[in-house]
DNA sequence: CATGAATGAGTTTTCATTCAT
DNA sequence: CATGAATGAAAACTCATTCAT
């Protein structure tokens, strides 16, 4: 490690790591895209939040919709990621599934901006994600845990017969990210009661308890 | 007869209703708004759909923002009025429930735009519903109903005890909602399976089950 | 007097005394140019304003630039009324200028609007005023104060010979309109010392000592 | 030689001097704002004045508003600048004040736009400058020359004890101000006589004797 | 006389993108 | 790789004025 990676950056004549900017783009990108929108963010602001410069945008991505992309990709990788440590083979069919709704919930919960960022996804069409083969891939594993756990409950009898793990997962989907999604909205027509910190933590329990009643055996 | 007496529409001397003319202003602008945003949305796109001038609509609206309150309380008064024709009074809970939600599912997929709208607003903040009692007094009778049914569930036993009305409506909220919201998505990444005609009925109807199995003493 | 000429105005169907009505769209028009100059005017604010409807300025007025004119004659009209009261004719040269510049300048003072629309309407260019005959009469009078004053003086020996009237109206001016005119600007750059209460007392009687220095014999 | 060369501006790879440009705007928007007002002065005409696109005037001064501020500030820079060069230390008190207002208001008429600046942010509430201490440092100097002519003049007992320099300062402005501010309503009222050309040599050199006897010890 | 509705032409402002160095 | 300057096309918004009733 030498000095000049310490340097504080923009150092006149000096090489940039490519890696480096690209992420700090993407890291500025994601901020103002979830806060904004696609339509309301601004290269500008976008270019403000980085040590860089607009032209390497355009370098690197292309163009807005480059950069959507690359946002989109990068959101969904570090999140899906993220579920990788989850280790639910050991547990019982129903442990098993609660752990994966509590963990669900509450990490949609810490990934506010990948919410926004789906939502803002959905409501352009989805053509980007449509279009983007790793991020199909990078969705399969959280399905394969389920279907892991389905096979395991009917091998046991601890589960009804007939739930379809994609199904479940959608459940979950759901149920965890109009959490995140409609906060805005729900809580401004009926009062925060369900948003604030032990509303959440009872609203997630609850809900864990009626997912265990609707499927086991 | 002259070639004049045909000119279908912007005649002197016509009749003009000031009333229809907002009404078809924010008819287009629901449009709009719904397919490309709030930023995405043009008001030249808008007075391109209606008879009426690009000035009208700041005459009646004020601004962009404004238009887009209009729209949006517009939007929650029709789809609650809807809602209102639907009588569960004289059916036992469970059967009231399901059928609460089995409505609540095809009402949301009836009303895609309406669906959209509320996702930008919540993308926007929900500043703008915050501060529109209107739209907060439109959303009372669904949670009304819900109260009912839990009592006269609770009174019969047909209900398990502590179930929270407005739990209950942000359960039926989630999934309906999700189901349109993240079709884009969802069917992006797992195939639309869940989705076409058949799907959806499938899943309504299995979602269905589960609920009542969830909430059944 | 009769009941109808109470009614709190706006009756349907109600004849208004026009009189009153054009009186009442200068006092508007007045507030709101003063307020915000020709151009910042807003015929939209002055018929709010005003009981009455934009049709009825443009009934009245012609147009806006008419409106203007009614404006600055009318403020003419009535600042000019007010000095006439005035009466000098009794007091010995000195102390008739001295009364004289102490009333111009507290006058000024007092109609700060005035200043606000001849600050406005030498910005125009003075076109208006310059083709309005009834302004010019309007302005004789003063004048002719100064005239015999220093007839007066000339008479009796207390002021210097070669004294020009006109000259010495043009300084009573300047330093009372100078005064309202710049106050903004020169208490932005040198404090607000001469502009409060006290400071516009010792101003003004020092300018008057000094005015009265420079005069006489 | 083609006739591409001789093209006067916007030539590809050509040297532009973005020092020049901006230099170009604050010019053409000072004549623009200085004719018309801040509301009547018209964007799209200061950049027909110029060799620029609409575009650069809010990428250097964001908008209107912004230019506004710019021209006010470069005009109360240049203005001040020229005032610098005036040197009366070495004169006896009374001659330098003397010299002082003949200066002044000179200075005045010689910049026309300057004094309609001034007006014109007057109308404007003066803010702009009050929140620009650039312009309150430049208007120093003019006071701390009165200043010292005060002191030389108190020490050698030329002048009346008690004067205020602050005050005198006001009161060449007044006068030189004024002459200019309300040119064109006065002479409208009262005739040219005191704004041609050798009505102004008089009435300047009247004032100044004046000024000199109201201030003598 | 009175009024809400309507209009057209214009005004400020915005924004993604590219150029010159 | 890097950067400030530049651009064109289009966006939102405004305003005096007139029309229909």
């Amino acid at each position: 490690m030498t000095d000049q990676e310490k340097a504080p950056a923009k150092r006149a004549g000096w090489k940039r790591d490519p890696a480096k900017v690209q992420q700090d783009i993407l890291q500025a990108a994601t901020r103002e895209f979830a806060d904004n929108g696609f339509n309301g963010g601004r290269i500008e602001r976008i270019v403000q939040l980085t040590a860089t410069s607009k032209r390497m945008i355009y370098y690197y991505f292309g163009d807005k919709e480059g950069l959507w992309r690359a946002v989109l990709e990068d959101a969904y990788t570090s999140v899906r990621a993220q579920e990788a440590e989850l280790d639910l083979a050991d547990l019982p069919p129903l442990e098993a599934l609660r752990k994966l709704f509590v963990f669900t919930f509450d990490h949609h919960r810490r990934n506010a901006d990948f919410i926004r960022l789906v939502m803002i996804e959905n409501i352009r069409g989805g053509h980007v994600l449509a279009s983007s083969t790793k991020i199909r891939d990078l969705n399969r594993p959280v399905v394969a845990m389920l279907e892991d756990i389905c096979r395991r409950g009917a091998a046991d009898g601890s589960l009804r017969p007939g739930l379809c793990p994609l199904q479940l997962h959608w459940e979950l989907s759901a149920l965890s990210f109009f959490n995140m999604s409609n906060r805005a909205t729900f809580s401004g027509i009926f009062g925060a009661g369900l948003h604030d910190e032990a509303g959440q933590v009872r609203l997630r329990d609850s809900l864990a308890d009626q997912l265990i009643r609707a499927v086991r055996a």
